[in-house]
RNA sequence: GGUCUCAUGGCCGAGCGGCUAGGCACCGGUCUGCAAAACCGUCUACAGCAGUUCGAAUCUGCUUGAGACCUCCA
């Protein structure tokens, strides 16, 4: 496995390349996703991005890294709105939903560990909220006015960008150069505290309404937004780790704004390799809650989305992204989905199929096929390579059962286990759950014995009255070579 | 307005200078009482125009179109 380890490379956007992953401590990875803000129910567009990290860190298990993997939950925090000003979105849904703050951030994180569950991703090693690290926030804080790069006006406290651009390169990570963002920027309103346009807000004086107050040494108030990153992973993964990651949308202010944090405090960018998740379209344009072209992970499961004619399972939607490179946009299309339900049927058919196959000697190279999945994920995660590399033991398998190619039984051993490591540990399509059919079983099997009589004695009336009768109750028969099969 | 990214066959999507992924749809075939399913085969695309090169979807320039960021966003 430590040559698996070797090889693996991974685009940094820090410097736009991708680089051989070296881990700061062998055999060990510290990665900090920011995870989701907790004042509405998280749409695909943001599962998207939580399901490309979950694959990135199930492949780094499954190359025997022992992963330390932080996703965070900003259930508080001052943003920055279109009119410049800083405002508490969860204040503003719980007054919308005339609930506390805490009921707010507490209903939706019940709603997103269940899609956690659904859509089969496992747990991080920490999920941290920003509320229980208001302290850290404010260490790091006072840190950063101790070194300089913030000051204190009227209990609010700013990053200090001009002086921190003495010292540091404010740009790193976006590319931005900020003497052409003072020009770029459209307005400037409500910025009359701050010293330069581009500095932002580490602690922000409470206003009368405030749902939630902290106390602090510049009085009651609220933290930034983007503090509570830098205090949560600083905590949890020290000054510096690993892999820094979260979506495409995030590397302007907010990630530019966590290096100079870190920067400004501890005097080092927090993370060495910084991954970014493209976004999830629809009709060609980001899905996003301001531009309402959302729909909810749910309701594509329960078919309600408005956009499809039909449901589709959480399997079905995750192998549908598997088939796009993370850093790539991908478009939810209704033919781009039925293409994906037919698909993922195929490749666990064949998989299914793999455990029956008769072996002989092998008519194809069962280890290069194996090592051709390790060599796409080993290319910055490359899923859609592997699932074509997947389809192409499918292919084998088939040819193997049709009886124009064979297997040895090593091989066949080697291949399924694989096969099963690379479609249900990496990719993280959870194995079919048959509860309902192993109840129904004994049933259908009566029923079909009955359907072979009638068509034994030819009585096609009654074959088909009951292959009808079935497929009302969502049951598909199918007459194969070898018997009938239902499902 | 500024910065940046992208344009691939009917659809979704890989590709990062030569060996022209993959899935679905279409079409043809095998199987079958019929149907469906399954399986096999087929289909050869890279926005346009120039250029670099022995050779370009892949590099350069221009044109056109789309998107992202500059405000909260995954």
């Amino acid at each position: 496995m430590k040559a698996q380890q070797d090889q693996l490379v991974i685009y940094n956007s820090l410097k736009g390349e991708k680089e051989p992953f070296v881990p700061m401590v062998e055999g060990k990875v510290g990665m900090y996703v920011c995870g989701p803000t907790l004042y509405s129910e998280p749409h695909m567009g943001n599962m998207r991005t939580f399901i490309n990290f979950d694959l990135i860190y199930r492949y780094l298990l499954h190359l025997g890294f022992s992963v330390k993997y932080v996703r965070n939950v900003t259930d508080a925090g001052h943003i920055t709105n279109s009119a410049g000003q800083e405002v508490d979105s969860i204040g503003v849904a719980a007054k919308a939903e005339q609930l506390q703050s805490l009921e707010i951030v507490y209903k939706y994180a019940v709603k997103f560990q269940e899609l956690q569950r659904v859509y089969n991703m496992l747990p991080p090693s920490i999920e941290p909220t920003a509320t229980q690290h208001i302290q850290e926030q404010i260490e790091i804080i006072e840190q950063i006015i101790t070194n300089g790069y913030a000051y204190e006006v009227n209990g609010s406290v700013y990053f200090d960008t001009r002086r921190y651009m003495q010292d540091y390169n404010y740009g790193i990570l976006s590319g931005r150069k900020v003497d052409e963002l003072e020009n770029e920027t459209r307005t400037l309103n409500a910025q009359d505290e701050k010293r330069f346009f581009a500095d932002f807000a580490l602690w922000k004086k409470a206003n009368p309404d405030d749902m939630q107050i902290w106390r602090s040494p510049w009085g009651n108030g609220n933290p930034g937004w983007h503090i509570e990153c830098t205090a949560m992973s600083t905590k949890y993964l020290g000054k510096q780790f690993d892999i820094h990651g979260g979506g495409m949308d995030l590397k302007f202010p907010h990630h530019e704004d966590e290096i100079a944090q870190s920067c400004g405090s501890f005097g080092c960018n927090p993370a060495r390799y910084w991954m970014h998740a493209n976004m999830l379209n629809v009709n060609g344009q980001k899905m996003s809650k301001s531009f309402g072209n959302y729909f909810l992970p749910k309701q594509i499961l329960d078919g309600t989305t408005g956009l499809f004619e039909k449901s589709y399972s959480a399997n079905v939607v995750r192998f549908f992204m598997m088939q796009a490179h993370y850093r790539s946009n991908l478009d939810f299309t209704q033919e781009a989905l039925n293409a994906s339900e037919k698909g993922y049927a195929r490749l666990i058919e064949g998989f299914k199929t793999l455990e029956n196959l008769p072996t002989t000697t092998s008519s194809f190279d069962v280890a290069a096929l194996i090592g051709s999945f390790y060599k796409a994920m080993n290319d910055d995660f490359n899923a859609p390579i592997l699932v074509a590399n997947l389809f192409e033991a499918v292919k084998q398998i088939n040819l193997v059962k049709d009886g124009n190619a064979s297997i040895s039984a090593d091989d066949k051993t080697e291949l399924k286990a694989a096969m099963e490591i690379f479609i249900h540990e990496v990719l993280g399509l959870a194995p079919e759950n048959t509860a309902t059919e192993t109840r129904l079983a004994p049933v259908m099997d009566l029923v079909l014995d009955l359907r072979q009589q009638a068509r034994t004695n030819k009585d096609w009336t009654t074959s088909d009255q009951i292959r009808d009768g079935l497929a009302k109750a969502g049951i598909v028969v199918k007459d194969g070579k070898e018997g009938t099969t239902w499902s």
